[in-house]
DNA sequence: TATTGTTATACTCTATAACTATA
DNA sequence: TATAGTTATAGAGTATAACAATA
């Protein structure tokens, strides 16, 4: 029988998860890494409070993910030239140069995609993971919390780009 | 400007995920163990081993996983009637009734979002949705690894149900 | 000899709480 | 006093490798 519709996003989001594994694989770079550095790519130098912000992770935890990219060379630690408290996170060149064809790939995977849809069936399918997306997001920061706390930071991984 | 295809793809990969945590949240479970408990509700009492291959991790991490669900009376181990080094693992009365209600909203929740389409558009999304994730099985198996080993698994998450 | 599950060890992501240096 | 980042500690998921008991 015909799985159902959620089965089939399930399926994709999963799908998704190991492309991206598969692509980072022997890089050294892991999902959360990679995310950070798109962040970076995309906000410029930025204090790890502002990191952590639009992660939606810990300060914490972007101390861990800065240590680790620092010491494979994508991400440089900068005196931050007004605060003394605070760094300025920045990519390195090579980070650029790897985040740039980052993007291109995922510019080509979004052209494949497309195409194995059929022409006369995409305006419906936007339309339709649209409406979704959009009544997910509801979903999700409706019934958060009892205390809601409207934090409304914009979408922390599948968003921007 | 409009997000690309696969961005909104991601996003709503990203919201499930949220959405999944935030059912659990309190209840003590996770989304590894609930995986596991999916795949015992659909298979019955099965071996570590035979949950490894079906949750597609390590029989160690198995181990893990069915040590934290017996501590919360999700499972109980079984000796196996035959094989004096197996163990069966099988839900618990209790658990066996909390997925049970867990497919219900899975099924409330899949009416929830095929509503959220407009009526003329939900043929053209699944053909759509379809044809994506064919693709991207065939992505991720294709260019998996150097040596495939053809392993076949029935994907990991997203599916049955 | 091969298989089942476990112990041992390790790495990553994540969180909270306490602390240091600055503001 | 408040903020930026760190140390300390902890728990979850995951992996490999070595080992026990059994087949």
């Amino acid at each position: 029988m015909e799985p159902l519709f959620v089965d089939r996003l399930l399926l994709i989001a999963d799908l998704f998860q190991r492309d991206m594994a598969r692509a980072f694989d022997g890089t050294g770079l892991t999902t959360a890494r990679v995310h950070l550095l798109w962040v970076l790519q995309h906000a410029g130098p930025s204090t790890q409070q502002t990191l952590a912000q639009l992660c939606d992770v810990t300060p914490r935890n972007i101390t861990g993910l800065v240590d680790a990219l620092e010491k494979s060379g994508h991400v440089r630690r900068t005196p931050h030239p007004t605060d003394r408290r605070a760094v300025l996170v920045e990519l390195t060149e090579a980070a650029t140069a790897t985040m740039a064809q980052m993007q291109d790939e995922h510019a080509q995977l979004n052209e494949t995609l497309l195409s194995a849809i059929a022409p006369a069936d995409r305006a419906a399918v936007e339309r339709g993971l649209s409406a979704v997306a959009a009544h997910l997001e509801h979903l999700v920061t409706t019934a958060a919390t009892p205390a809601p706390e409207s934090a409304g930071a914009p979408s922390p991984r599948g968003d921007t780009a």
